[in-house]
RNA sequence: GACCCCAUCGUCUAGUCAGGUCCAGGACGGCGGAUUUUCAUUCCGCUAACACGGGUUCGAAUCCCGUUGGGGUCACCA
């Protein structure tokens, strides 16, 4: 069934960031190409000249490079196929389409879209649920007003009589009957093929053999399958991949966002007054999202940044910048509908993936999508990770956030990784979790191991105590301040290191949880440490 | 609403195609414990599923039918 060389394709539109489905579809692809020893192909299907822009299309290159696919051949390196930019192919539609008409095959019609709308409405309440376009008959005096009115036709094709049924890779047969297809577009108004001719003349003409798609395409499949009959062009196979969920159920999303935005807002009792004035947008507008009226992403990613709200990540590089690794984010995507169903296996390499993928152990199952367990894989490969390799993760995250991490040096980096490699599941954890380092405490807390750990009346006589001995302490190594500060438990409290090292660290990082204690005294310097144990103690110290 | 697809622990899944070795295995999460200067890591244990109803069969998570449930699609978007 496989053909001698394999070639698959992945086609987004350039209409925004990549979103992770497309992420996974296009990571599908790769694998089955590399393990069939066969060709990926990347196009770019800009066909909505509303909507398409080469802003976006460059940023879903760098996603894609980000996590490592890339194709064999695509609009950046070429190929013998191209050009890979469907609004580079004009000519070829419109030749396509018009021997169609020419065959009979395909026609002109002229409904505005306020007569279609009418259509539909008509349609709804039948029994066939929804308006099946048929070919209709114009007077030529109707023509000839169309023509006056300066109407712009579209072509349609005429849809053959006889339903649509074919074996999918995944699902197996798949089968609608004709009356459940109507006449679709293939030739919009301004000329521009639509997304279904495009992709059956591309695929054509680029010597597809594989289509590889998610299941919301799986209905496409039958009108893409009337062009080829038409055409008398033999299809290429097609498979659709399960669909990912967000964890409520339902397609993954952009609206995820708003929903979230929507649900906090509610639940902490946010009125549109208070947005308005903390978002500064309009509080007609605020109102109108939080009745529901609207899920506009731009609202809710307002309300995100002003509320400090962790909205959902949906895009790829929604990722990045929460400091996911590509290498754990594609290993993660890889089981969202595949499994290799040898062994209890979990952890590939994108390489490894690549050899061991296939089609045929593609689910049929949505899968939805378990941050915790995309967190848990995250920081497994954050502990495997090499030093440097985390080194350039951190560069690659801070460039695309708001932290003290940007400025910092390489060598600062690489502590900090060290102290924090095996308790942060993404960078952006390790970035919070260290912002103490760039900046000294000026509140110690929360209340309650506070009162526990240093105002228990042996914490801040043992501060002083550590205090003293620390600044007469000329070797400031890691290994030297445990030796420092275990004898000095030793001496004041039986040998409890706790006693000593839970008011240190909280003198010096804020709060009684860190990295280890002697490694951050280390980092943080001599004089810093004492400077900061002493603003502690002067905090406590005169209340107490 | 019409059409199409899907159905194993809360989640990702193995097992389903070739029915018995499955009172259903692994992982995430949760819970409990050990290690530990805090947190985390690591290790150990526990938790929890074949949607329902009919068939077929000596035997069904596995095959068939129906029901229910979930989802997708119904654009001059892709």
């Amino acid at each position: 069934m496989v053909p001698d060389q394999v070639r698959c394709r992945f086609a987004p539109s350039p209409t925004g960031r990549l979103h992770v489905g497309g992420a996974r579809t296009a990571l599908f692809n790769l694998l089955f190409a590399r393990r069939t020893g066969g060709t990926m192909i990347l196009r770019i299907e800009d066909t909505d000249q509303l909507r398409s822009s080469l802003a976006s299309e460059r940023l879903i290159f760098e996603d894609l490079r980000w996590l490592g696919i890339i194709a064999d051949e695509s609009p950046e390196h070429g190929g013998a196929y191209g050009p890979y930019r469907q609004s580079e192919r004009l000519h070829r539609y419109k030749e396509v389409a018009q021997a169609l008409i020419d065959a009979g095959q395909a026609y002109e019609a002229w409904e505005s879209n306020e007569e279609l709308d009418a259509l539909r409405k008509a349609a709804e309440g039948s029994a066939q649920g929804a308006l099946k376009y048929r070919r209709r008959a114009y007077t030529p005096e109707q023509l000839a007003e169309y023509r006056a009115e300066g109407r712009l036709p579209v072509v349609r094709l005429k849809v053959a009589g006889t339903g649509q049924r074919f074996v999918d890779l995944i699902l197996g047969e798949v089968s609608v009957a004709a009356e459940d297809l109507e006449d679709f577009v293939i030739l919009k108004g301004d000329g521009f093929p639509t997304y279904h001719f495009a992709v059956v003349v591309d695929d054509h003409d680029m010597r597809v053999t594989h289509v590889l798609r998610a299941q919301e395409h799986l209905l496409n499949t039958t009108k893409h399958l009337a062009i080829y009959q038409a055409l008398g062009w033999s299809p290429p196979e097609h498979g659709h991949m399960p669909l990912i969920f967000s964890m409520e159920g339902g397609k993954m999303s952009k609206r995820d966002k708003a929903k979230t935005a929507r649900a906090r807002c509610l639940a902490d009792g946010h009125s549109a007054a208070a947005l308005a004035q903390r978002t500064g947008l309009d509080e007609a507008l605020l109102a109108d999202f939080l009745a529901k009226k609207t899920d506009d992403v731009e609202i809710a990613l307002a309300i995100g940044a002003a509320l400090k709200l962790e909205l959902p990540e949906i895009d790829v590089v929604d990722f990045r910048a929460a400091g996911y690794l590509p290498e754990a984010l594609v290993n993660f995507l890889a089981l969202l509908g595949w499994n290799a169903g040898v062994g209890d296996r979990e952890l590939y390499t994108l390489d490894e993936l690549g050899e061991a993928f296939s089609l045929d152990r593609v689910g049929s199952t949505a899968a939805r999508f378990d941050r915790d367990k995309l967190r848990w894989m995250n920081g497994l490969y954050i502990r495997q990770a090499s030093d440097e390799r985390l080194l350039r993760g951190l560069r690659e995250y801070a460039a695309i956030n708001d932290t003290p991490l940007a400025t910092a040096s390489d060598d600062t980096l690489l502590k900090l990784i060290t102290l924090y490699k095996e308790r942060a599941t993404t960078l952006r954890e390790l970035d919070l979790s260290a912002r103490f380092f760039f900046e000294r405490p000026t509140e110690w807390g929360p209340e309650k191991p506070l009162k526990k750990q240093l105002l228990n009346g042996r914490g801040l006589p043992n501060l002083a105590a550590a205090r003293e001995a620390l600044a007469a302490q000329a070797d400031w190594s890691e290994a030297a301040l445990e030796a420092l500060v275990h004898a000095l438990a030793e001496a004041r409290c039986d040998g409890k290191l706790g006693e000593i090292a839970q008011p240190l660290r909280i003198a010096v990082s804020g709060g009684p949880v860190s990295p280890p204690l002697f490694g951050v005294l280390a980092l943080l310097g001599k004089d810093e440490s004492l400077a900061r144990i002493d603003a502690c103690a002067a905090r406590f110290g005169a209340s107490a």
